[in-house]
DNA sequence: GCATTTATTGGAAGCGCTTCCAATTTGGAA
DNA sequence: TTCCAAATTGGAAGCGCTTCCAATAAATGC
């Protein structure tokens, strides 16, 4: 009826509650044989230990850093890191893990001294990591060499090679945006960029880019900016792209923030949209639903994915230190509204 | 060294553990003076019990449930809902609480049954309501009648007669926008309301009012429109307001969205911010510093409303039945930005 | 004043798990 | 073949708490 126990599986298998233990928590000395009858008797009982009690009894509560970026020049999006770590933490609830968050400056030289600094202070079992920080390669060797297990959250694709990720296949979500322009009889295009360090918002451009190859078209067809992701950035960079000389009738941006800002220059300039000028976003935070026309953008589950960072590091820590480098991808969508399609209601 | 246990408390007091048991849980036949020397033993102690061990010896963890309003007609403030969350998650996981989310749409007539349904199935010790649930008195009075303890989060003033509420001053933070701007020399004001249902944003009107009336001025010199707290409505309501027959030289609004729609507004009448109109928003979420100008706003603290909402709902289930109902006020801040007074850099 | 409730206390088991330590088995080296 | 170290297993204590039940003290009825 209730929950099965050690001792049920313990029982199933013939063993002692003892070996049973030491198959869950990846000990030596237990028989490949036994380990294997053990595993099935838990699979069997569909057992899964008791955190509580496993914390009670001595095993200290799994520990794990969040970091988050903060920056004068681009302030963080606070939604971005609100979803992840609520994702993170109601999966640190349901794994009984101690969840620890970290703000940290990213324009500050000495920002990644500062996360190694953290992490030893906090004698943690693993870090989750958020761009640009996720995409720091030589943060992630040191943090390696350390032996800290790590997960890179909405990182770019060679993070992957040294630590583990989680993330939205950026590539992809680029092609998402550029085939929908380009069905939509969109032949020339405005694209402000993110920062230069952050990978991920870098893939989608290249993906865009192949979408646009789909249909005989190219970079000679693209006229492009690069902001710094915030609101401010993104009307600057919209008005220079939307100025006199203006061929584009898309204009593409790498997060919500600017897209939101490229609106109001595009409002500014008396400019219809999307008749006149289509706009998109990326990210899909609840920016993109309160600003008007709301915005046509790409979806990226955040807190599933916050989520998944978690676990992994649970897993992790569980199988010793063997931090398997690798991507998981998380599925993407991409959510049409009024910026590019204009509805009955708009 | 490490944190004391309830055999520390019990020899401290010359008691047997499950007599300190019985004081912690609130149980009878604990002679009074006892009782005294048990808690004094626990204050001298710095003693708290362990939520893990609790769990584990039986008792079923505490289960809380966090409603959220949402609605066609006004989208729920996505960061609202985010920020409430995630201080309420981490409290509970700190405290040992399971939480639980429900969304339910506010423009349902039957919304408040299914509250109520919920609520039961989940066999929950505990509610956590957001406007305007958090208004809804006879919703409330229903929950005592069933025995459920409830918290209400940002409610206006009524509901502490009959349920715990946490909460900022809303009277008082409209006073502070209100004397914020006539100390800038404003002498007539717009104000877009919320919702109706929505009792502190009532209050923040009343609070308003109150500052202007310090300085000799009354509701002659206001103009107000009611929105529905979107990003859409705040912007039409300023169209209205900013019409030709235009006087006011300030336009208040009762939260950020509406503050950022009101600025678009602004926007296409070429109007020049704060120059020719200054407009504050409230709550302070992250579309506050997005917009341009960034808003002059009122700072909520959400996470830490919910937490202490979550501590309060804990504390009131070791009492017993006696939900005590009453306000907790949590302090808000007013954050000057470049909406209201012009920098440098603006 | 004595038997019988009733209020107040304490003893001890046990929640589901980890871990120390002792017992048993195994694999070689002598 | 014999003996010892290493590998493998199980027994049992205990993490901090609740709760059942027995023991004791106080209060009530006659």
């Amino acid at each position: 009826m209730s929950r099965p126990t050690i001792d049920d599986v313990a029982a199933r298998a013939g063993v002692a509650r003892t070996t049973v233990s030491r198959v869950l928590n990846n000990q030596p000395n237990v028989r490949p044989e036994v380990r294997e009858k053990v595993r099935a008797a838990v699979a069997e009982l569909g057992y899964r230990v008791n955190l509580q009690a496993r914390n009670l009894a001595g095993r200290r509560a799994l520990r794990i850093v969040l970091i988050h970026a903060s920056d004068f020049d681009s302030e963080p999006n606070s939604y971005f890191a609100s979803a992840l770590e609520l994702g993170a933490t109601r999966a640190g609830a349901r794994l009984g893990v101690q969840l620890i968050t970290h703000v940290i400056n990213q324009s500050d030289p000495a920002a990644a001294d500062e996360i190694l600094e953290r992490v030893e202070d906090d004698q943690c079992d693993g870090v989750l990591l958020t761009p640009p920080f996720a995409d720091d390669l030589g943060l992630l060797r040191k943090l390696a060499g350390l032996g800290v297990a790590a997960v890179c959250l909405a990182g770019g694709a060679e993070a992957e090679t040294v630590a583990a990720t989680v993330g939205i296949d950026d590539y992809r979500a680029g092609y998402d945006i550029g085939k929908h322009l380009v069905s939509l009889g969109h032949r020339s295009f405005g694209f402000i960029k993110g920062l230069a360090g952050h990978v991920s918002a870098e893939g989608r451009y290249d993906g865009f880019l192949a979408a646009l190859g789909d249909a005989g078209l190219g970079e000679a067809d693209i006229e492009w900016k690069r902001g710094n992701f915030t609101f401010r950035s993104g009307h600057d960079c919209a008005q220079a792209l939307l100025g006199t000389a203006r061929k584009a009738s898309a204009l593409v941006c790498a997060n919500d923030d600017m897209a939101a800002g490229a609106l109001l220059a595009a409002h500014k300039a008396g400019l219809r949209i999307p008749q006149d000028i289509a706009i998109t976003g990326f990210d899909d935070t609840p920016v993109s639903e309160i600003v008007w026309p709301p915005l046509t953008t790409i979806h990226q589950p955040l807190r599933r994915m916050a989520a998944r960072g978690v676990e992994r590091l649970v897993e992790m820590a569980g199988e010793g230190q063997a931090a398997a480098p690798g991507r998981e991808v998380v599925a993407h969508e991409l959510v049409v509204r009024d910026s590019s399609v204009a509805s009955r209601s708009a």
